[in-house]
DNA sequence: GTGTCTATCTCGGGC
DNA sequence: GCCCGAGGTAGACAC
């Protein structure tokens, strides 16, 4: 990687135009064609960048960023007007392993459908439809079907979600839940009135990691 | 900011798990508190972040970066093994000056609803309902209330977005028109079957700096 | 503080 | 290639 400090100006063109103003900023090249212009504040995200595959061009004056996106083309324009610091170092690469993503929330209820309703065994995740896979499809007891959708946060958006797929489902009667560690106020709201029932749980509880809350007065 | 590259393991917790094994990498800090860790490759998103406000804690072996964040704490740990590089430079912070967002597009249709649909004139900008704000609320020259959703890129979100507005506007009747740069196939679909008009615009030309292009063979 | 929407969203997976 | 859905989405703005 490449960490150059610089007095700069910033041009991009492509899905919109954007200008930085001349200063003092640090530009980054990955070794995978990567390209961030950071400053020193405003969190995570670059002030621009290009994501691979790019084409630098440099002539010690300018830099010149390039990538061929759709139609038309994305370019990142670097005037350089100081170079106050230009290292190289070699990183490595190595995969974020994670835990706790919705994923895994899938394969614990999948795991034991009985906690997001009694009696409920599971017939198959990812259920098609033509629009998109339902989460989980199961049945309770009786025979009905209860499509599932499942939501690390359930929003308004997961409710519209999932009433889409009830709509598409070719199933005589199928109800909904909607299953997530948090549920919105509002998204709670929602599906009430679209008859949706709503189900929070918790992972580290459903793994075992962790006894429920018992809520007390309740 | 400060760049350090190190040879370290990393253990994210917070709204989830995450762990990256030990290996050669780029640690930012940024004046106002933000934390990256960056390696050679994957775009322009850090492996690992903190924004701020964050607590920062270290002691050459171990770098500790906290937060507060809602109910639980996010925490970030740092494992050095090897520091390769321990750099600090004055950077300036200047805004980004964006030009062809959704907003511009939104300002070019207020001035010339006509391009929306005949005889269309302008009532408000953000229209407000209670879930939110139409971006556009027009009228026709018979009078009728037409609401429209203006987005760079049209996606069936968009759709059910103006959706849920126009069943919260409370007038007699009022349609709803889906106006984007680009509108997806399914978007248009779902657009269609509600009775939504898709328009797709070019804010270039509303802008009078390019010419319609004329579809030869129509 | 919640709630909502935008984003050069990015990124991955499926078809 | 397009399209859809997830994201530690982040960040901005209104209420």
């Amino acid at each position: 990687m490449r960490l150059l400090v610089a007095r700069c100006e910033v041009l991009y063109t492509g899905r919109l135009t954007a200008r930085l103003p001349v200063a003092v900023r640090l530009l980054m090249f990955k070794a995978d064609g990567s390209f961030l212009v950071h400053d020193d504040a405003g969190g995570f995200r670059p002030l621009n960048w290009m994501t691979p595959p790019t084409v630098v061009e440099e002539d010690g004056q300018k830099i010149v960023v390039r990538k061929r996106a759709g139609k038309s083309e994305d370019r990142l324009e670097v005037r350089l007007l100081e170079v106050l610091s230009d290292t190289t170092h070699g990183l490595d690469a190595t995969p974020l392993e994670k835990d706790g993503v919705e994923r895994h929330l899938q394969e614990e209820l999948a795991a034991q459908p009985g906690v997001l309703g009694d009696g409920l065994r599971l017939v198959r995740r990812e259920w098609p439809t033509d629009i998109g896979p339902v989460d989980l499809m199961c049945r309770n007891e009786s025979g009905d079907w209860i499509a599932v959708e499942i939501k690390r946060v359930g929003t308004i958006d997961a409710v519209e979600q999932l009433g889409r797929y009830l709509e598409r489902i070719e199933l005589d009667t199928c109800r909904g839940v909607l299953a997530a560690q948090t549920i919105k106020p509002q998204a709670r709201t929602l599906a009430e009135s679209r008859g949706i029932r709503c189900v929070e749980v918790d992972l580290a509880v459903l793994r075992g990691d962790r006894e429920p809350e018992l809520t007390l007065f309740a």
